[in-house]
DNA sequence: CGACTTTTTCGTGTTACGGTAAAGAACTGG
DNA sequence: CCAGTTCTTTACCGTAACACGAAAAAGTCG
């Protein structure tokens, strides 16, 4: 009878990260909720986006949790802001998280389900989505290119760093290689619709036939 | 001066993709959701999974708004089982939505955050995950290769299967890379615990004081 | 008969995520 | 001073995703 509202032992499956990626997040300094919807330090934020409404949502949930703490600070000229501290539970949980086995991720890429329907779609909206996405992932790359530079000069990292400096590069080889086949998704699209021209599309109108 | 924001209307209908997976799925021939759930042809499912509710949830959505349409076969030995075709407006309606511009998706890959977080987790936990991972992608890799001897033995595909090949070749491409990645993170995983041993943590205890 | 497979369906809860909105403070500018 | 902007936080709402748990209907196998 009695009921359990916040089950911490029922939580053995969900993969939630948005709360651990916060909460990974706010490992490497404190930040506040402002601070951390804008860029996620420019660094989780590449794999992880969230709009601001979440990550505010995320932050009161992790404060009633205990696992971070909000000291506000009074600022002049601007609103006081809470800037988010993690605390040793905060430290406790995402290890703990941490030392559960990963689930890999869907790529759950729209493009990849559109090529998939090719032969059923137009192919100019495609082209466009194409080019759009391969000129994002680029400015990506570069992106992470001069973050990696500003922020490991010499390439090596502290060992407190280390794992930062690993998924930098891991997001970087990441947009080079969408990149590429962004790149090759383009060449062949053009080779296929040089040798056939857009197909009649009237073969989906003949089983109106019932 | 008001922004410029990019202002597609977006009309309220999502980008969401799972209904339009299966519309794609459906494009190459009329299954049932048993099918459906169990590898969405061993295709789509690759890079887009979800249980048999999920998918049945969707087929019946799909069927009320007139974009599949259910045939029921008789079966003897095994229960009557429902096979969807897509209608013309189901054509219609994926046509519609591959005409729309997609939005990039994020990694959203547990791993990385944990790798983001290193200094501050158990790394013999993570080096298991990398390593049952690592294992996870070579043997995604070994099937998609495998079905594209099967499928495309001279590697190359009819006009209208053109873009099922390719995204086989981004999905195979995917895989290699992901493989490619863990191998980086153990490698540098063992340099870095051999460097530096598994630190103190007693930094985390000492803000208690309250 | 019971156990199992095939196929479909329902229910329930939680999280994710996006949109719209607002509220309070302080600065900026006419 | 009013209007507008930046900074910062919060609320409400709807839908999709996802997981967990069942079960029904029909037929086969032991």
């Amino acid at each position: 009878m009695h009921k359990v509202k916040y089950a911490h032992m029922n939580r053995g499956v969900c993969e939630v990260a948005l709360g651990d990626a916060i909460l990974a997040c706010l490992t490497e300094r404190p930040m506040t909720g402002y601070e951390l919807a804008k860029t996620f330090d420019a660094s989780i934020g590449f794999f992880w986006k969230a709009d601001h409404q979440q990550i505010y949502r995320e932050l009161s949930r992790l404060r009633d949790r205990g696992h971070i703490r909000g000291r506000e600070v009074v600022q002049s000229g601007k609103p006081n802001k809470l800037v988010y501290t993690l605390t040793s539970e905060g430290r406790a949980a995402l290890k703990h998280w941490a030392a559960r086995p990963s689930s890999p991720p869907s790529i759950k890429d729209d493009l990849l389900v559109r090529l998939y329907a090719l032969d059923c779609i137009d192919i100019e909206p495609l082209r466009a989505d194409l080019m759009a996405r391969l000129e994002h992932h680029r400015d990506r790359f570069g992106r992470y290119e001069r973050i990696l530079k500003k922020r490991f000069p010499d390439g090596t990292a502290a060992p407190a760093d280390a794992g930062k400096l690993l998924a930098l590069h891991i997001g970087l080889r990441h947009e080079r290689v969408v990149a590429e086949w962004c790149e090759e998704a383009l060449d062949r699209l053009s080779s296929i619709s040089t040798r056939t021209n857009v197909q009649p599309l009237e073969d989906s109108q003949r089983e109106n036939k019932g």
